[in-house]
DNA sequence: GTGGTGACGACAC
DNA sequence: GGTGTCGCCACCA
């Protein structure tokens, strides 16, 4: 855990995020005590990928379970990656949303 | 140093 | 309940 970046702690959390789950931004942002700040955590995800290791940003969505980010991926990647987990995708948001939420306050300990 | 921007969230209307 | 507005903080020009 490196406190040195904010962006550290957010890549952090996103790796460890389980496969077939998935996440928000809020739910990371507070994780990492600055819940009112969720821009950061998506303006982190902005650059995962100039990062040398990957990233399994498709996991994080908004609090709405949307796929906002998933013009990032470069289209239809992102869905086809959180199906391949057994998420399901309609209309760029996730159904079931609730189950396959993964909340880090709760899963994990700082 | 200032201002604009951003893959969001909460609240007001 | 959809839309608009503000806040939030780090980074880039």
């Amino acid at each position: 855990m490196t406190k040195e970046n904010f962006f550290e702690n957010v890549y952090e959390v996103v790796k460890l995020i389980p496969k077939g789950k998935v996440t928000s931004y809020g739910a990371i942002a507070a994780y990492l005590g600055v819940k009112s700040s969720s821009r950061m955590v998506g303006w982190a995800m902005n650059h995962c990928h100039t990062l040398e290791y990957r990233i399994p940003a498709h996991r994080v969505v908004n609090r709405n379970g949307l796929l906002t980010g998933k013009a990032h991926f470069g289209g239809e990647r992102m869905r086809e990656l959180l199906e391949k987990e057994g998420i399901m995708v309609e209309k760029d948001q996730i159904m079931n949303f609730e189950s396959v939420f993964w909340d880090p306050s709760k899963e994990l300990i700082l």
